[in-house]
RNA sequence: GGCCAGGUAGCUCAGUUGGUAGAGCAGCGGACUGAAAAUCCGCGUGUCGACGGUUCGAUUCCGCCCCUGGCCA
């Protein structure tokens, strides 16, 4: 029988890792961060990273593996999640998966086709040619070299344009046919997949506003004016379009005032919670609703059942 | 108190030479396979400040009142 691994999902600000940390300190669990801001060193304030007693007390797998100027992804986070999964197993352990990165958990979960991985110098061409001729008419060629995806994709979706024409210029194959291949064998655990989603997203809007004014006070920008002197940044590096570094640059950059920053920070990190709770809506997960006085307690009185179960 | 400029969607505003109105932002819904905290798609009825008048018809013109900002007393 597979081991277990329990997937602890939720928008952001939905108190994941308060109740992660009750886990962790009451069961033999181990936390693996599903979370692509996270994996970036130096990026603290504004990704509401753990603080470094938590750490202690809850150590996290994956976060702090790359500086600002790299790049992760969904494939990569997929192996490291299963190495560092297979050493907590090793060790008698459960891994509990923490996180609000979504595509992670069902690259994870629901593994990924043979794809080629990213290549910076092929991207940076397209992008070239983006430049010159607008995403439509890469759009358009797409749909010459690929019609099957070019017609899933919308002709202003740079980023999936960029991606599928990638594919094909490394592959010599479309897309869409790779994808029809195989996948990544199954995950090889027993998995408890338990999503926070509130009753109520006002409430939730309230604790993203109250958090983003306290990254801010936090000093958010003097963190990211630090990070900028540090490494070599561009706003468009992955980690400077992360919901708050990307306001907090254009604000550095004179684009508008505090004032402004704070709405755009927040109405941002509101989208972002949209977004994952879109995602969690699709999937098969057994929700909890976050905004409950005994939430740690609901969950972990889940997580014994299964643990026990098993 | 007088003069001027405004009061239109949650916010900022556009507009209707009189036929009951539309952008951006916000919000809501959705998509999602190596950048995903990314990228993209869809959704716009609101006493057009209140009350009267003119008119077949007023958010639009007229009167009066209320509110906001500015200038003058």
């Amino acid at each position: 029988m597979n081991p277990p691994a329990i997937f602890l999902m939720g928008p952001t600000a939905s108190g994941k890792t308060g109740v992660a940390v009750q886990l962790v300190r009451r069961l033999p669990l181990e936390i693996v961060s599903v979370d692509s801001a996270l994996v970036y060193r130096g990026m603290d304030i504004g990704t509401a990273k753990p603080d470094a007693a938590t750490l202690r007390l809850a150590p996290h797998h994956l976060i702090d593996l790359i500086d600002p100027t790299g790049t992760y992804s969904a494939a990569r986070f997929r192996e490291d999640a299963l190495r560092v999964m297979a050493e907590i197993t090793a060790r008698g352990h459960a891994p509990l998966l923490v996180g609000g990165t979504m595509l992670y958990f069902k690259a994870l979960w629901h593994g990924l086709s043979e794809l080629p991985q990213a290549d910076a110098r092929l991207r940076g061409e397209i992008e070239q040619e983006a430049r010159e001729r607008g995403w439509p008419a890469l759009h358009a060629e797409l749909a010459k070299l690929d019609p099957e995806t070019a017609q899933r994709l919308k002709p202003a979706d740079a980023q999936r344009i960029q991606r599928a024409l990638e594919v094909v210029r490394l592959t010599g194959r479309p897309m869409s046919e790779v994808l029809r291949g195989s996948r990544s064998e199954a995950l090889p655990y027993r998995v408890l997949p338990l999503a926070l989603v509130p009753s109520d997203r006002s409430v939730l809007h309230a604790r993203i506003a109250e958090r983003f004014a306290a990254m801010l006070e936090a000093g958010l920008v003097e963190e990211l004016e630090a990070l900028r002197r540090k490494y070599p940044l561009k706003p468009s590096l992955p980690s400077m379009r992360c919901v708050g570094y990307r306001q907090a640059w254009e604000y550095l950059e004179g684009e508008y005032d505090r004032e402004e920053l704070l709405n755009r920070g927040i109405y941002a990190t509101r989208q972002l919670a949209k977004r994952q709770l879109t995602w969690l809506r699709g999937m098969e997960v057994e929700t909890f609703d976050c905004l409950a006085e005994d939430l740690a307690a609901q969950v972990e009185a889940r997580v014994r059942g299964f643990l026990g179960a098993g």
